[in-house]
DNA sequence: CGAATCCTCTGACTAAAGTCAGAGGAATGG
DNA sequence: CCATTCCTCTGACTTTAGTCAGAGGATTCG
């Protein structure tokens, strides 16, 4: 705990500090935040908000000051008339380089007065933190199968699969998962966010005294940050709630991380439980306590 | 670059945002920090100042609020009646305690999603964070022998001496270092500041075509900074200016890091070049370019 | 001893950041 | 097609954080 402590202090005050005087570009600190978040092919005032968390009125007004400066334009969404896209133009993509590059002088006066060797130890930690703290960010929510969320992770899946099998993977000749048996009460699915994006899934089946986990799968760029083990632990809770013993799973030969993970988390092979055309190995996790 | 300002946003986002809501106990942020910097025997209002670099206007009216909450007491100085000394009432103990106990729940929900052994990862790229930002602090500035600070170092060196060396050490004894030798022009002396404290010291003496180093320490709170390789690097550079072809030190067998940084800094051994009755090595770095 | 300097405080401002209560147009569900 | 909900915006605030110019004692230096 003292550790975290020096470490917030230390960094509030070094980079925050620092942070806000090298952004502070004679603009507020809250239009560069705006600014920062726009990204270049525009967003939903909404979205933006709740990005930023700020009230709609001093968003109103801090977009309208942009407007007045030329850095962002308003209009008004094609498919629904209430919202409004934001998107920079021209003057305002210049001025968020920058921004970037006035970050980049803050990120050198913390470096200049180290070391060669320093620097490197620096910016490894530093790259060490940044990944922890991303995936103490991510959070696990059940929700329903045909939320477009569930949807998008499972194309990327598939997709994922297409590439890895020996013989490419088509959906249709996999056995079937209905959305009614990934959803309460005949089972679960949960979905792993970033920053509110989707960035891995996972699915069980409730089959009385045993359950099944499927479609298990993390986003590439959210790979390392341990969210398979945290999505398959939710799952097994979810079995052991629904009163399963055991938890089964079917995986195919090539994903070798993921057998990999089945064994490190407890798992067994059995013989082939189902008929799961492109199943190599079936595994078991025996659920109860002892 | 890009890991920095990655690490930047992250940081801000997650912890400086965080920090002010969990500091943030109903009191402005800038009145939490003012009771984090008083200590329990107090402080003079003008270090406070300097300490957060606040206006005096400003500082005086968040003290007399925090006044008025009863959270601190302000006395006349003894020894000078137009200062102010700012001490902790007990019920400002308490509520400091508060602040830490809400410091520690942010840790925690730093930590809480994460797996042990990600804890563990996470706890020790912070420490390292946090050492090197430290170490990127510190200051070197060169100052006047006779000043306070220049003493405190020398004071503490000495007792490091003392208890090192296998016969103790007397200042008496010892070669004496003149101060008119260690200023301009006819040497030089800088110290490391960290936070305004001093952490370390050393100084040079010009002999025309070659110069000594003498007296080159570092605080053990602030060691393994590189400090004193940035303090060497200094006093060598400084040598250099004032036409040295070489900068020779002695020392004493049992400061056995001091002579292991001798090495790494490219100095040899060489035959004694004085009568210091402590030391049992000397040491020459040419300073000649090639 | 008197002028200059120091230290803290008060008064009068300002800018930034944010809150709250609607107004008014657009979409939607029954 | 009408009531309800949504989304953005405007107006009228408040709090926080900070600046600047002195006032008024205390100390120090010549």
């Amino acid at each position: 705990m003292g550790q975290v402590r020096r470490f917030n202090r230390l960094v509030t005050r070094r980079i925050g500090v620092l942070d806000e005087e090298y952004l502070g570009r004679a603009r507020p600190l809250g239009a560069s935040r705006v600014l920062w978040e726009v990204s270049a092919d525009g967003v939903d005032v909404r979205e933006l908000r709740s990005r930023l968390g700020l009230d709609s009125g001093y968003l109103s007004r801090l977009l309208t000051r942009l407007g007045d400066e030329q850095l962002v334009a308003l209009s008004p969404d094609k498919a629904d008339n209430r919202v409004r896209r934001v998107r920079l133009t021209a003057r305002g993509r210049r001025e968020r380089e920058a921004l970037d590059s006035r970050s980049d002088e803050l990120a050198a006066s913390l470096l200049s007065p180290l070391s060669p060797g320093q620097r490197e130890r620096l910016l490894s930690a530093m790259g060490q933190v940044s990944e922890l703290l991303t995936a103490g960010l991510a959070e696990l929510r059940a929700v329903d199968p045909a939320d477009p969320a569930v949807q998008e992770c499972w194309l990327a899946y598939f997709a994922t699969l297409a590439e890895r099998f020996d013989a490419g993977f088509d959906p249709e000749a996999s056995r079937q998962v209905g959305l009614d048996e990934v959803r309460s009460p005949r089972g679960a699915t949960i979905v792993a966010f970033l920053d509110g994006r989707p960035v891995g899934c996972g699915s069980v089946k409730h089959h009385g005294d045993w359950a099944e986990v499927k479609r298990v799968w993390v986003s590439p760029d959210a790979r390392g940050l341990g969210l398979a083990r945290r999505i398959m632990a939710d799952l097994e809770a979810r079995a052991q709630d629904a009163g399963a013993l055991a938890v089964r799973l079917d995986t195919n030969r090539n994903l070798t991380e993921a057998i990999a993970l089945y064994g490190a988390l407890g798992y067994g092979e059995i013989p082939a439980y189902n008929d799961e055309p492109y199943a190599h190995h079936w595994f078991e996790k025996d659920l109860r306590p002892g």
